[in-house]
RNA sequence: GCGGAGGUCGCCCAGCAUGGUCAAAGGCGUAGGACUGAGGCUCCUAUCCUGCAGAGGUUCGUGGGUUCAAAUCCCACCCUCCGCACCA
């Protein structure tokens, strides 16, 4: 980064809040407009990934605060969670490689680091850090209304919103089953796993076929609709299982490590004895539905670490219970170890329960033949329980001999099944991990239940319905996110809302909890409108009391008494604050990353659907991609990590905000390409010195009266309103890349051309329309490059701040067709003239152009309306023409100049015939005479411009019956 | 598995809702030229193929279809990316 960009940043920062331009208070007779980002979470320094989301925001807010909104956009921090005390006790543990990404790539110097092992520090450290990058980054907040998830005015606003939630029955008590870590005595996130990283617990149902009386064999499945088809059940031989009282209960057989797991399931054990699986083969047991008695069967292949370690056979439908049956009644001397009659082996026949399209009577036994599979032990037999799974699921229904739900698709009766059975007491649950996990601290984890657990109800169907309410009235950026925000919702079930470590408010109704995180960042926009007010009076948390948010909210109660009740509280402090809130709520932006769809973002619109009325409810919510670093997600490991702080040092603020903005839009994920951010970096210098020399450039002595326009300048002022009007519609919609785009590109190009076309002399109407233009053109780039577009502006002898100024308004009056059908012929006639260059490779010496002959008009602006309304004939065209009496004696020419106007006139689009046929005719001769000296320059040749009319022309080929309006003859010497 | 997004001329990407204005914007890259002591600055020109006259040919994941006309509409298929919970 040059000397200059730095010391312009800095000199304009201080500007700024010298002059408090960012800090927005309530003005009545302005409109508001309220925008946000998500505050970023302080256990590591802002990136670029976060410069993203916000950039879009900021250029948002600034585009409105320069059309003349009263805009607020504030920020905060969050310190709610686990992460700071985790990478806290990583240093204070002395973990070299995290210290080492700290230092190398958060660039923590190395007297701060030893101090990082208070957890506060750490956090407060990146705090002022971000708040740094911020500001220099040119994010135009106000300040004064920030804080951390931590302080306790925060908190007191957290506890009155969770009384709130409490008291409408949003919050619930429930169970939960989690990934646990035994040894840290908490839930094992991904982020905490050495291993096992997006394993999450399974739902088994547990079928408790009887022994006898009072012992059950419970055996797990993910299918109990196959309890009609069971024909035995497998037992390993050599494991070891035990027998337990069960909830003070049954007796039940299970494996020893699956009564390890049930005591964390909400049941109690108390083994009674330990066995070994041979001991049971053999036995018969009863199925509890259907009273049917069948055979205890060795399995060596059941795995006694998955779920209870007792499998029921139904071979008729799952691949690997025939495989077993085939394998064993191959073999069914086997059967005598166990001192058993291999009779009871062969006699067992598959029993088929669901019909399944494609399949026949067995289809288990029909897709192992099929696929070939020989064994058990074939790995084609996972394949193919994976795929008749799936097959029967979707499109089985269940035969005759099932009971009550016989006829019934299994995808329908499911979940009904699982419930009766539990009703009828047959069935019980269990959950497991379908792959090991183990935690960060080498601990295998496992299923536990949590109970006594706070939730939030999001699958309370009247908060879901409120939630989509909100969602409909809200407006939303890129609109493709809608259905996705309906989905989550209708997806979202009860969320977990407390946790018993990390950082925190206290849940204010439960000992030892702490509002999680992600709940405790659902409603705090509304808390930036008065935090101003905490902050600057001081406001202690006591007197925050829930009467007091009651009245600022909700305008609950009587301020006299409610401040009587609080000290340090005045009415009219209060109602200011309560004023302060009215003015500025709903916030009408919200921006962040897709990741945040369906969690931060859905939970933010329950919230405001659960606590606030819909005047208050969301107004806008952008979403957009995840930024890619060179391609490749961003990743401190990855070693592509970049700060915001270090993009601002190499490449300054104004390209660090559009390189990013510049990546994409929508959905898309921007990629940031150092190189195109440095090219960026060149290309601001570039237009710094271009756009300055053009506005220190004082305009000729001549008063506006004497300045004449030409055609060229009406043709720029006219782009340029078109690009005005881009410019306003993308960023309406956020779409923050076309609006850059077409800012920053599209005008630079407008303007190139008419300063090659007004060639090397700059005249006083040259002058003050470039001066007119570039001023325009900054205010554009304004939103996206602040620094640099408020360093030209105070060139240009401007006193105030750009980002103060008046947006540039579409002017009607500026618009001038004819300037711009003007200038195509212009730009058609180069490109004619250079496409037949190209194809002769004439090096051309002269160069004569010929405009059409009057009465050619006519015809021209005849065919563009006929046209203009549908299908066109040309025997129909004919026909009028030899009717209309001055064209008879050209009607030879005629037939065949109307197919050639057709053809040209169906590339022509509507709004140009529009145009053109309100113009009628131009004086060609006189424009291409016009622009001689540009076009002179061109071709570096001779040129002449005759008239068809002209007798006198010099035309040796004859080329002048060829033109036509809008497209003259060429003869290239 | 569930839910969502997407595949365009070397790359990033616009266009697709309202079919013809689309060989398809813009940026990057590349090539040539200008400027310069020099240039990794900047400016101009070119950049699917063919073409000695402003034209033609073949393209928008693949295969079909609708239509006078399809990158755009319909159907099928292939492929890629993202989220899936107690975690920020």
């Amino acid at each position: 980064m040059s000397q200059t960009t730095k010391q312009i940043e800095e000199k304009w920062l201080a500007k700024w809040d010298a002059a408090h331009i960012f800090e927005a208070d309530p003005n009545p007779v302005k409109q508001k407009i309220m925008v946000t980002f998500p505050f970023p979470y302080m256990n590591g320094p802002l990136h670029v990934g976060h410069a993203f989301s916000a950039s879009r925001v900021d250029a948002y807010a600034r585009f409105k605060r320069m059309q003349g909104y009263n805009v607020l956009w504030p920020w905060a921090w969050h310190w709610t969670g686990q992460p700071i005390l985790g990478a806290s006790q990583r240093i204070a543990k002395g973990d070299q490689t995290y210290t080492r990404v700290l230092r190398e790539v958060d660039g923590v110097p190395q007297e701060e680091l030893q101090k990082f092992v208070d957890p506060n520090y750490l956090a407060q450290y990146y705090t002022n850090e971000g708040k740094n990058a911020a500001k220099r980054i040119g994010f135009s907040v106000d300040w004064r209304r920030e804080f951390t998830t931590v302080w306790p005015t925060f908190q007191k606003f957290i506890e009155w919103q969770y009384k709130n939630l409490k008291e409408l029955g949003y919050v619930i008590r429930g169970t939960h089953p989690v990934v646990w870590c035994p040894k840290d005595q908490s839930p094992t996130g991904d982020h905490d796993r050495q291993s096992g990283e997006g394993i999450t617990p399974e739902k088994y149902t547990l079928i408790k076929y009887k022994l006898d009386e009072n012992t059950v064999l419970p055996a797990a499945t993910f299918r109990p609709e196959t309890i009609y088809g069971i024909t035995n059940l497998w037992i390993n031989p050599d494991a070891t299982y035990v027998e337990a009282k069960v909830n003070d209960k049954e007796n039940w057989i299970i494996s020893q490590e699956a009564a390890e797991k049930l005591k964390d399931q909400e049941k109690t054990l108390t083994i009674n004895r330990t066995l070994k699986g041979k001991e049971l083969i053999g036995k018969t047991f009863e199925n509890p539905l259907t009273r049917d008695k069948f055979p205890i069967l060795p399995g060596w292949f059941v795995d006694t670490k998955t779920a209870t370690g007792i499998v029921y056979s139904v071979p008729a439908h799952a691949p690997f219970d025939w495989l077993a049956l085939k394998d064993l009644q191959q073999k069914p001397e086997i059967m005598h170890d166990f001192g058993i009659d291999p009779q009871i082996v062969l006699q067992i026949k598959p029993v088929s329960i669901i019909k399944v399209d494609g399949f026949g009577e067995h289809p288990a036994v029909e897709i192992v033949e099929q696929m070939g599979i020989k064994d058990q032990h074939d790995s084609k037999a996972d394949q193919a329980t994976k795929e008749l799974y799936k097959k029967e699921f979707h499109s089985g229904k269940l035969k005759s001999n099932c009971g009550i739900y016989a006829g019934k698709s299994i995808r329908e009766v499911k979940d009904q099944l699982v419930t009766d059975f539990t009703k009828l007491d047959i069935a019980d649950i269990m959950y497991d991990l379908p792959e090991q996990v183990v935690c960060r601290c080498m601990t295998p984890c496992i299923v536990k239940i949590l109970s006594d657990q706070w939730f939030l109800n999001y699958s309370n169907p009247a908060w879901k319905e409120k939630a989509k309410e909100v969602i409909s009235q809200m407006k939303i950026y890129p609109e493709t996110v809608r259905a996705d925000f309906y989905a989550k919702i209708d997806w979202l079930k009860e969320w977990a809302c407390a946790r018993t470590t990390g950082f925190g408010t206290p849940v204010p109704w439960g000992q030892g909890w702490i509002i999680e995180t992600l709940s405790d960042s659902t409603l705090y926009m509304a808390f930036y409108t008065i935090n101003k007010h905490i902050n600057q009076n001081n406001i202690s948390p006591k007197a925050l009391t829930p009467e007091v948010f009651d009245y600022i909210y909700h305008g609950k109660g009587d301020k006299t008494q409610i401040t009587n009740a609080t000290p340090g509280i005045t009415v009219e402090l209060l109602d200011a604050m309560r004023k302060e809130f009215l003015y500025w709520y709903p916030f009408d932006l919200r921006n962040s990353a897709k990741e945040l769809v369906p969690n931060h973002l859905s939970f933010c619109i329950f919230h405001h659907a659960a606590l606030f009325p819909p005047q208050h409810w969301p107004r806008g919510i952008g979403v957009n991609g995840m930024l890619m670093v060179e391609g490749q997600g961003m990743h401190k490991s990855k070693g592509n990590f970049i700060t915001l702080k270090s993009a601002i040092d190499k490449y300054g603020a104004d390209a660090t905000r559009c390189g990013l903005m510049m990546g994409a839009e929508g959905m898309d994920d921007p990629d940031w390409r150092a190189d195109n951010v440095n090219e960026l970096k060149n290309k601001f210098e570039a237009l710094t010195n271009f756009a300055t020399n053009i506005v220190i450039t004082p305009p000729q002595t001549a008063s506006i009266e004497q300045i004449k326009n030409s055609a060229l300048e009406r043709w720029l002022q006219n782009k340029l309103q078109y690009r005005i009007c881009e410019v306003t519609e993308a960023l309406e919609e956020l779409k923050t890349r076309t609006a850059l785009q077409t800012a920053l590109f599209e005008v630079w190009n407008d303007i190139r051309w008419y300063m090659q076309r007004k060639g090397n002399t700059t005249t006083a109407a040259n002058a003050v329309a470039l001066v007119d233009t570039v001023k325009i053109w900054i205010k554009l780039l304004t939103p996206f490059a602040p620094y640099m577009c408020e360093e030209i502006w105070s060139q240009t002898g401007e006193t105030g701040f750009i980002s103060t100024a008046e947006w540039p308004q579409f002017d009607e009056k500026k618009i001038d067709f004819e300037a711009e059908e003007q200038e195509n012929l212009i730009i058609d006639i180069l490109a004619d003239t250079q496409n037949i260059l190209k194809a002769t490779k004439i090096t051309p010496k002269q160069l004569v152009f010929y405009t059409a002959a009057t009465w050619k008009w006519q015809i021209y602006l005849k065919i563009l309306e006929k046209t203009k309304t549908g299908e066109t004939r040309i025997s129909d065209l004919m026909k009028e023409f030899s009717n209309t009496p001055e064209l008879k004696p050209y009607l030879k020419d005629i037939a065949a100049l109307v197919p050639k106007i057709l053809k040209t006139a169906t590339k022509l689009s509507t709004n140009r015939k529009t145009n053109m046929i309100k113009i009628q005719n131009i004086n060609e001769q006189q424009i291409i005479q016009n622009a001689l000296n540009f076009l002179k320059d061109k071709f570096d040749a001779e040129i002449t411009v005759y008239s068809e009319d002209d007798k006198n022309r010099y035309d040796p080929k004859n080329r002048a019956p060829t033109a036509i309006p809008y497209q003259p003859a060429i003869y290239i010497q």
